[in-house]
DNA sequence: AGCACGCCGACT
DNA sequence: GTCGGCGTGCTC
């Protein structure tokens, strides 16, 4: 094959041609790396997407300058996957390679600069900054762009350097770095051969008399040989038993004694106790796993609803034990690796050194190891957050996707956006692998696909031990207020439930979903708010750090003490978050220990695990938190769940609000009772008679998806339609107002009015200093929804001819 | 995404 | 007058 299509790690629509040199003809391989020049001296590492013969365009294509690897880095049913994203999430292949490779494994060039030694250095008639780069180069011959900046300026450095350049006392360069290095561990070992020549060990030891220490460290490594021969001896454990140094070991190497040698470290440790056997199933699991098998028999995905505590992990490590079984190997999706112990830690005990994670917290050098020991096949199973998707998986058999209604799958940490439980089951079908959807609450777009059967339903309605579920209780706000038996933001009753449980040494959760102290600190005087400099929203007020922050970018300022604006004294704190309802629980049940757990609070290291230990060992009696708390608390003491202000929940300006109070509530509500089957949950409202809670209320879940299916048809949400949201972001709000306004009337020209929402201002018209415009998109499902993409892609097209609008930033948000 | 080229404001 | 700002265009 002559050419080949790369794929390059830019942000930049397509692939590129280059031409494949003569002797690298024979080894070239679709889903290799390789180095490629681009631009005009800069190196990239790119992934070859196809080989070809014939070439015909106007353009010269740039040669491969070599390949990186001997078999394909990239499956390709990854590859598919990435074209498959790249057009169903409208984002480019460049970024999407560039998310599913760790960056070590994409090596790219680096700018140097390097001393010239053709002429001598006139050091009068230079300045500062020149002086200062040429004094570095005579020490460090090379030195990049990087290292520059730690004694130049930023601004100043490229003229420093073109003057230098022009005056021939340096040049740049570009060079290539390998970034992986494996971690290499000393041992030490008796050089066998040299005492075979010598013939005595007697001889040897005796020639060491006048050494003492090294003939002391010789008997060491010795001993530990003979002791055990198959195990090497680590330098660090020989310099920790005994008083050495390393000159004594240096003249032991040079009298060719003994052997210094470097064996590869894994940087993740895997387990390495004890392997166990998984639990038996009860009755009902048993049911449900059979009706698994009947799905994948039928060729069907699933869908597993089981009620909180039901099992579902026994059900998932089944799953993998037949699918281990086979001989294939296994995906299992988690929305957050951190906030799921229980399920990690058992799988660890049946399955040891053949588990593998992978998620954000790794760094980019265990990335590499757990992508390599993938692509080897050494792991069988792979627990991951979402971007686990785009390992180079051989032989998947099966994807288990934990929580799947979580919305971490939607996450917007990549460049584009994409949902990793819909990307999952299309990876499952280019791997020709089975699906298992599992949740307590479901997705109602999940739940649709499941009442349909284009995925298996299979409910799990009974909780482990045959254990009761939780009872919820509707408090009315506005009946405790007029009869004053209320407390703060907490009704007599609530407070009555608390005291039980502290009698009774039972664990409470208090859920108040909203971040910080207060909502805003207002004036009193004039009613001026603090706004965050950077967007266009009011600062939270963060009592434990006491400042305000804003939630969006981060900005953080000092909490004012008189108003900035009038600078009356007369400040207030409007609408409540979860460090007041923390506050006012520990003055309520002021002999009770009271934690509370969010982001804020979790954020110091070892913050969770602490936490954790102190919930096990029961020293914390009331815990309070945002949905965090919803998340991997499998306590068995805990029986009380109170939310005092749910309405919070509800009123919030999405589509999709209703559904996930119901999802949170229900979630929160699974910690209660799991063992004792006496959970309880209170739930605060002034609006008992709003159906969501009565629904949540009964816990029917046909009624509660019916319910949700009823609203999202009536006003024309998913899963009754697709929806795409376009978002638009410049830093000049009358240009962006221009090009979102050119963007709707071309999109109108092309597809039917009522498909079409916007252009508008975003709910956060400002976030960062950039301006947010959004037009929505609301298509049909049917076989119209691939016409009207290829429409919007059309208008898209045209709208790109405008050269005054590529500044604009445009993000794509299919089914959000 | 980077990098070069080209046209307008604030400085020696 | 120049330096340096960023708006624009291009990369196989």
């Amino acid at each position: 094959m002559n050419f080949a299509q790369i794929i390059l790690p830019l942000n930049l629509k397509g692939t590129f041609t280059y031409k494949v040199p003569e002797d690298l003809m024979e080894k070239i391989e679709v889903g290799m790396r390789v180095l490629i020049p681009f631009g005009g001296k800069k190196i990239y590492t790119g992934i070859v997407a196809e080989l070809f013969d014939e070439f015909e365009d106007s353009f010269v294509p740039k040669e491969i300058i070599n390949l990186l690897d001997s078999q394909p880095i990239v499956p390709k049913q990854q590859l598919e996957f990435w074209n498959w994203m790249s057009s169903y999430y409208l984002c480019n292949l460049g970024e999407i390679y560039r998310f599913a490779f760790p960056s070590s494994l994409k090596l790219e060039s680096e700018t140097y600069v390097r001393l010239l030694s053709e002429r001598t250095i006139d050091w009068q008639n230079l300045d500062a900054n020149e002086t200062y780069l040429l004094q570095a180069l005579e020490v460090r011959q090379m030195l990049n762009l990087q290292e520059i900046e730690a004694f130049i300026p930023k601004k100043e450095i490229i003229k420093t350097i073109n003057a230098l350049i022009d005056e021939r006392y340096i040049s740049v360069d570009e060079k290539i770095t390998e970034k992986y290095k494996a971690k290499e561990i000393a041992y030490l070992r008796i050089n066998n051969e040299e005492l075979k020549i010598k013939n005595s060990l007697a001889e040897i030891i005796s020639s060491l008399k006048n050494a003492r220490k090294q003939q002391e460290l010789f008997l060491l490594i010795l001993d530990k040989e003979t002791e055990n021969p198959e195990k090497p001896i680590r330098k660090s454990e020989i310099f920790d038993e005994g008083n050495f140094n390393n000159s004594q070991l240096k003249s032991l190497i040079e009298k060719k004694l003994v052997q210094e040698y470097y064996l590869e470290k894994d940087r993740i440790d895997s387990y390495e106790g004890e392997l166990e056997e998984i639990e038996q199933l009860t009755e009902n699991q048993k049911l449900a796993v059979s009706e698994i098998n009947k799905a994948f028999q039928e060729d069907k995905n699933v869908l597993l609803h089981g009620i909180t505590s039901s099992g579902k992990t026994h059900i998932y490590l089944e799953k993998i034990e037949d699918c281990v079984n086979s001989e294939k190997n296994v995906l299992l999706l988690l929305p957050e690796i951190a906030l799921t112990k229980q399920i990690t830690i058992r799988l660890e005990k049946k399955y040891g050194k053949k588990l593998g994670f992978y998620h954000n917290k790794l760094t980019d050098f265990e990335r590499v190891e757990v992508w390599r020991k993938i692509k080897k096949n050494e792991l069988q199973i792979l627990i991951g957050t979402r971007n686990s998707l785009f390992l180079p998986f051989e032989n998947l058999g099966l994807i288990i996707v934990d929580e799947e209604h979580d919305s971490a799958y939607k996450s917007r940490d990549s460049n584009f956006f994409f949902n990793a439980k819909d990307s999952a089951m299309m990876l499952a079908e280019f791997y020709n692998s089975r699906m298992v959807l599992g949740s307590a609450t479901p997705s109602l777009e999940s739940y649709d696909l499941a009442m349909k059967d284009k995925i298996r339903y299979v409910p799990l309605n009974e909780r482990f031990g045959n254990v009761d579920v939780p009872k919820f209780e509707i408090i009315d706000v506005k009946e405790a207020q007029s009869q004053k038996k209320i407390i703060g933001n907490f009704s007599q009753k609530m407070v009555d439930e608390i005291n039980l449980q502290l009698e009774h040494k039972k664990q409470s959760i208090i859920l108040h979903n909203r971040r910080g102290y207060a909502n805003v600190i207002e004036c009193e005087t004039c009613g001026h708010v603090t706004y965050c400099s950077n967007c266009d929203v009011v600062m939270t007020y963060h009592k434990s750090a006491n400042e305000l922050k804003c939630h969006y970018c981060g900005h953080r300022a000092g909490k004012p003490t008189t108003c900035p604006s009038c600078h009356g004294a007369n400040l207030n704190t409007k609408g409540v978050g979860v460090e007041q309802i923390e506050e006012e629980t520990q003055k309520i049940f002021s002999e009770a220990e009271v934690d509370r757990m969010d982001v804020d609070a979790m954020r110091k290291k070892f913050a969770y695990e602490k936490l954790y230990e102190k919930l096990e060992n029961g020293e914390t009696d009331i815990l309070v938190g945002t949905q965090m708390i919803s998340k991997g608390l499998d306590f068995e003491n805990i029986e009380l769940v109170v939310i005092p202000k749910a309405d919070a929940l509800i009123y919030v300006q999405d589509f999709r609000a209703e559904e996930r109070a119901y999802q949170l509530i229900t979630q929160v509500a699974g910690r209660a009772g799991r063992v004792s089957g006496e959970g309880k949950i209170l739930i605060q409202t002034y609006n008992p008679s709003h159906s969501i809670f009565e629904l949540i209320k009964n816990q029917n879940v046909k009624e509660i998806y019916d319910y949700f299916l009823d609203e999202r048809k009536k006003f024309l949400y998913p899963p009754f339609v697709k929806l795409i949201m376009i978002e638009l972001k410049h830093r000049k709000e009358d240009k962006l107002n221009r090009a979102s306004q050119f963007l709707g009337s071309v999109l109108r020209k092309y597809i039917p009015e009522e498909c079409i929402l916007g252009p508008e201002k975003s709910p956060i018209a400002r976030i960062n200093n950039l301006y947010q415009y959004q037009i929505l998109l609301k298509f049909p499902k049917n076989k119209n929804y691939k016409i009207y993409k290829e429409l919007l892609s059309k208008s898209l097209e045209e709208f790109d001819e405008i050269t005054a609008y590529k500044s604009i930033k445009r993000d794509f948000l299919v089914d959000f």
